[in-house]
DNA sequence: TATTATAAGTGTATTTATAACACTTATGAA
DNA sequence: TTCATAAGTGTTATAAATACACTTATAATA
């Protein structure tokens, strides 16, 4: 008999996912609406149990695919939240992922089965359980994590204007930068391609428009460089 | 009946502790011989089942504080491991965590008992698990950690010389840093009193002993700073 | 067609942080 | 007295970060 196998030790685990997008300026977070108990009709992250023959990872993508749709995309495990009543109905440890996505390119229909929706971070309601903390503790480590490895690609469009890029990072470390400043930054990581297309939506002058070198982009990402912004 | 509560997938949950100590001019990692099964007899990291009743962090620290008799120690979360066959008798996920004590001060007896014993990091055998993938992300973190927020207090004795210090950072950091350079900085950050006292034992001139002070260290801890090194 | 309003685009100077570097000093042991 | 050893100490050079203001292109309007 091994020691310390105790079935009676044995208790549910979750995942819940934390799912970054930007639009309008704004960065949001993409929530749903329970219609299932407990804590129906309230507000909480996608989540749901891990299966036996699965691991956290694997759960999360799953999660992850089933609102949205989409497939391969970047998550990263956050934490394990363990406290022993968080889940008033049976004792549940939940480890949160967080994703990074393009607004425009998820699975409208799923996400409507889902009465799910996206929110902006100053307008995030009360969610069930511990998913506040959860969402907190996600948004630090996005902070954290553009000031080492690029970010962006994820959350615009193919073609975006270096204001978009730059108001993408202010959103995101909540902060003002010095347009100048920023340029100069981004152009020494050299992985955006200028085009000679412009985008004419947001001046008479019109803005011309780049491309993340996607590469390059990876190259920089993995070998997770200091951009001090 | 609540959707989504399946029994069957209940597993058990593990939490497993790196335990870092330092000396000899060395960086160490406190680990146990099993003389349980599975995997009788070989090495690996000190954990223990999450009990029904418990939060992760509070069996971390009765994991810790079962094998090195000590308390109140710093202990942070690392990551959740979740491998389908990491441990062969049954499905069970492990919470790892890491601590840093002061290797002088546990207690023996106990060590003993548990066949533990003091690896350098370069010496560490094959551990049973994932556990070596454990202690890798571990000594990334702990490195990490080192840019963010003074270390040393857990790791050295309570009064110590500045080239003590140094060593300690070029042990974690695993590079040589120059004597000047390295007095500047801590001295920039303001957390060290100088004793009057000097430590005889290194040189014929002897050097002066110093001591953390603990409101600014501790300061300095929670506002974490960023200190290139 | 001249004027205006708007956002785009661009470069330099200052300050701050980091990195490189070598000699003198104190003391115990020979 | 000399020698060997580690401690202790500042300055200069380079690199990075920050602060800062005017010109330009164009559509809309008078």
């Amino acid at each position: 008999m091994m020691v310390g196998y105790n079935p009676d030790d044995k208790i549910f685990h979750a995942v819940d996912c934390i799912i970054f997008g930007f639009n309008d300026e704004d960065l949001k977070v993409l929530l749903i609406q329970r219609d299932f108990e407990p804590e129906k009709g309230k507000w909480s992250l996608m989540g749901g149990f891990l299966k036996k023959v699965e691991t956290l990872d694997d759960a999360a993508i799953r999660i992850l695919n089933r609102l949205t749709g989409m497939q391969n995309i970047y998550m990263e495990q956050l934490y394990t939240f363990s406290e022993v009543n968080r889940d008033p109905v049976e004792r549940t440890i939940s480890t949160s992922y967080y994703a990074i996505i393009n607004i425009e390119k998820h699975n409208e229909e799923l996400i409507e089965n889902y009465n799910a929706k996206w929110f902006s971070l100053s307008e995030v309601p009360n969610l069930i359980f511990d998913h506040n903390d959860m969402l907190d503790k996600a948004i630090k480590r996005l902070r954290r994590r553009t000031s080492i490895s690029p970010i962006g690609f994820e959350l615009l469009p193919e073609k975006f204007t270096m204001r978009q890029l730059q108001k993408l990072y202010e959103t995101i470390l909540d902060k003002e930068l010095d347009k100048r400043n920023f340029i100069n930054k981004i152009n020494s990581m050299d992985i955006l391609i200028k085009l000679k297309e412009k985008d004419m939506t947001s001046s008479t002058k019109g803005s011309f428009l780049f491309q993340f070198e996607k590469a390059k982009y990876d190259e920089k990402q993995t070998n997770s460089f200091y951009l001090k912004l």
